[in-house]
DNA sequence: TCTTTGACTGTCG
DNA sequence: GCGACAGCCAAAG
């Protein structure tokens, strides 16, 4: 287990429990800006008994990065769901369920909540 | 060492 | 909003 691996980890099971990240986020909150692929990479690494919530690892565009369809996308719909997260159509709106979206709407005054 | 591959991202039409 | 393209870099063969 590399440090690297280890700090993405860590960015990753920091996620609030019904919140969703995007992978570039997690990239870059473990020192590692711009290396979003990387991130994808290390959660196909991730042992089976290491508890880690890579359900809430999404693409920037807050889709789903597993094809519609296949077991990942489905499996990672359903625990979004049971954690009160929406999923629809394979997409998660992250203005309102993003990790910052709180601090967003703060700083913006956006919609939502 | 080189080439291929991939759970990504921003830009453009 | 969606598809096509280019940039990105680490792991695997």
């Amino acid at each position: 287990m590399q440090d690297s691996h280890a700090r993405v980890y860590a960015a990753i099971a920091a996620i609030p429990r019904g919140r969703v990240a995007s992978y570039g986020a997690i990239a870059a909150r473990a020192g590692l800006p711009g290396r979003a692929r990387l991130v994808g990479r290390l959660l196909g690494e991730v042992p089976d008994g290491m508890e880690l919530p890579w359900y809430r690892v999404l693409r920037s565009s807050g889709q789903v990065a597993f094809p519609p369809g296949s077991r990942g996308f489905r499996e990672q719909c359903r625990r979004l769901r049971a954690e009160g997260v929406e999923v629809r159509n394979g997409r998660v709106p992250l203005s309102r369920f993003g990790m910052d979206a709180d601090l967003d709407r703060e700083l913006w005054g956006l919609p939502g909540g």
